[in-house]
DNA sequence: CGACTTTGACCTGCGC
DNA sequence: GCGCAGGTCAAAGTCG
């Protein structure tokens, strides 16, 4: 799971400028795909929503990556290759409401890390996407949020707060 | 009773 | 080969 990490501010850099040209240069990174932008890129990821209560100030999409690394053969799962993809979120709370229903299925205490890192997967009967969702130990109000795989199903929630925020994040990567 | 969380065990990959 | 870290399973517990 370290491969994203070069995305997120490796130093302190919770500061917006830091966090500005790294978004930047992931959104740009995207761009060859998602030419739309990242409420294109999140919806047709399937990670349209979330409940804007929950999160207390800023959604900072510095993480997104495209990390081909999956968890090896085991029984009952194959070796896919699913895109994944990252956002650190400023929040209060660990779990965003994405709109999508979640079943916890795991959770890892982290080297270096005080904060655990959960594993969630999609309830949705056929759907396997899985995220994992991790608090920063060097600053523990920002919560990164790993989406693995894409939802095949439409949004159990309502999702218009969190658009709004989404429609902010792409103002931010397109300066 | 079904859906969900918790948690220890197990498996795999990787570096040494 | 060994140990560590990450990821998943599955049984048991909790909750509405």
């Amino acid at each position: 799971m370290e491969t994203y990490s070069a995305f997120l501010p490796s130093s302190s850099s919770t500061s917006s400028a830091s966090n500005l040209s790294l978004n930047s240069r992931a959104y740009s990174g995207f761009q060859g795909n998602r030419p739309s932008g990242y409420l294109e890129l999140m919806s047709s990821m399937g990670v349209p929503s979330s409940n804007v209560n929950n999160v207390s100030q800023s959604t900072n999409c510095v993480g997104s990556e495209i990390d081909q690394v999956n968890s090896g053969i085991r029984k009952g799962y194959k070796k896919v290759k699913n895109p994944r993809y990252a956002f650190q979120t400023r929040s209060q709370v660990d779990i965003l409401d994405d709109g999508y229903r979640w079943r916890k299925y795991g959770q890892k205490a982290v080297k270096n890390n005080k904060f655990p890192r959960s594993y969630y997967r999609c309830t949705h009967q056929g759907c396997n996407v899985k995220k994992q969702v991790q608090r920063l130990s060097k600053d523990e109000t920002i919560v990164v949020t790993t989406y693995e795989g894409m939802h095949s199903h439409p949004i159990e929630k309502s999702t218009d707060n969190f658009e709004h925020i989404l429609t902010q994040m792409q103002i931010y990567t397109t300066i």
